[in-house]
DNA sequence: GCCAACGTTGGC
DNA sequence: GCCAACGTTGGC
């Protein structure tokens, strides 16, 4: 199996990177939900349909990436609080990512809840990211890769917060 | 704004 | 099942 087919492939991650456009949702927009949980929705593709499904648990590291812009960036962290659940928004006729497909008894998109935990004082772009040792090699350096969902190894986790200079919020 | 890469759709 | 056409993503 291909490296670009492996990204998305691992259900043993516990930590992973979700790509946002700040345009459409930001990190000081998550900040500012209430209790800075917020719903995952709208994804509609099979590969992160399965990570959100079948792979992302309770607890998990999230890495929050502002994508689609002139710096392109690590920018805050998360973690997951809600398991995967049923995309209701997909049922929606009035909603952006309605697939006139999916049913109460076979919903096919799913989501989970990420909750705000830090802003990283300064964001790391991916620049930084390509000259690291560690993190030169993850998925969303790669070129092409448009997986919104994306599974991080512990050593890439440790490295981002390193970087930033915080402590692990999932050690405390 | 450009365009390469990718996933999905649908004719055959 | 093949594959061309299309729409979308997302870096640059």
């Amino acid at each position: 199996m291909s490296i670009k087919k492996d990204i998305g492939d691992n259900p043993e991650s516990n930590y992973w990177l979700m790509k946002s456009e700040p345009n459409c949702f930001s990190l000081s927009d998550f900040k500012n939900r209430p209790e800075g949980i917020e719903p995952w929705d709208g994804v509609r593709n099979y590969q992160a349909r399965n990570l959100l499904r079948d792979s992302i648990k309770c607890g998990d590291g999230v890495l929050f990436y502002h994508s689609n812009i002139s710096q392109p960036a690590i920018v805050g962290l998360a973690r997951v609080v809600r398991e995967g659940y049923p995309d209701h928004t997909a049922l929606d006729p009035g909603a952006d990512h309605f697939d006139p497909r999916a049913t109460e008894a076979k919903p096919i998109w799913y989501m989970v809840d990420v909750q705000y935990l830090a802003s990283l004082p300064a964001p790391i772009t991916r620049h930084d990211l390509a000259q690291h040792p560690v993190l030169a090699a993850m998925g969303v350096l790669k070129k092409g890769n448009r997986l919104s969902v994306q599974p991080v190894t512990r050593e890439q986790w440790q490295a981002v917060l390193l970087l930033a200079g915080l402590d692990d919020p999932l050690a405390i």
